[in-house]
DNA sequence: GTATCTGCAAATTTTTTGCCAGTAG
DNA sequence: CTACTGGCAAAAAATTTGCAGATAC
């Protein structure tokens, strides 16, 4: 995707939400839609501030907060404690390396039906969404693996 | 399961990974495995001073982080960032309320085959555990609920 | 022109750590 | 006895906030 066409749909998002279209923020969500290692905060600062050296953390974090309020990014909280943010929106999974913390896109999903029977057992709840995280060893952690973990 | 074999429980475990059996892993133990609410550090610390208001904040970590460590609890970060702990350690799912925050656990689980067939695609990745957590608006929140919410 | 946004620094919140006395084994 | 622990307070890490000048529209 063209990046004059993502900052369109960044703005057009954001004059939904009623927020202004700015540098700041185009350039945390051409960063965010662009790469796939699932960043925290902070990486997502590192990476952003080779664009616009006088941004600062806060701006951010700022940014991140209303990239997800505009239904442009996740917030993903892991079983680890970090908190990562995904471009991605749609509903997919994930699986995170307990060696090395990284974290993947899992290309499945599982079936609506298994979902419809959870929430099924869970009447007096309403769902209105889920996540999945799968965890274990990537290709390059695995050799130092323990051969059977659990978590 | 009376409170002296839950206690026994804990010795052994704790012995097994070279740890002491003290009075404050004891009361955090007992309370995670009596409560259902799946607490934060914190609560678990402002219910455990009730029986040791000696207690500190940092002990009721290093407790929890020890007992983690044992496999007697597990640590559990969720899509809101907290983090809470959880007296089960058997594979089961969670569904969380997006307007109160508080936690359940789901009774039935998702087929292994599924997962199994998740796995399948991440085929450089051994995946040793994974998690599923639903959210939602709970029978006292739903009321108050959107129409239809997403996360 | 004006409400919103950024950058900065300070404040919060959450979790971890160092140290010494206390205690389990 | 002696190494492991708990309590305390301080530190560190993560995130949020207040404010004044800058900027989108």
């Amino acid at each position: 995707m063209h990046s004059d066409t993502r900052d369109l749909v960044l703005r057009r998002a954001l004059e939904r939400h009623g927020h202004r279209f700015t540098e700041q923020r185009a350039a945390v969500h051409r960063f965010l839609s662009d790469t796939f290692i699932h960043p925290t905060a902070d990486e997502v600062f590192l990476s952003v501030r080779r664009d616009i050296p006088g941004i600062s953390l806060a701006t951010v974090y700022k940014s991140l907060e209303t990239l997800v309020g505009c239904g442009l990014a996740t917030k993903l909280s892991f079983s680890d404690g970090s908190a990562r943010y995904d471009g991605r929106t749609d509903p997919h999974h994930h699986v995170r390396c307990l060696e090395c913390g990284r974290v993947m896109d899992v290309p499945g999903r599982i079936p609506e039906r298994d979902l419809q029977d959870l929430e099924r057992q869970v009447s007096d709840f309403m769902v209105t969404g889920y996540r999945l995280e799968l965890s274990g060893y990537c290709a390059e952690c695995a050799p130092a693996a323990p051969t059977r973990a659990s978590g």
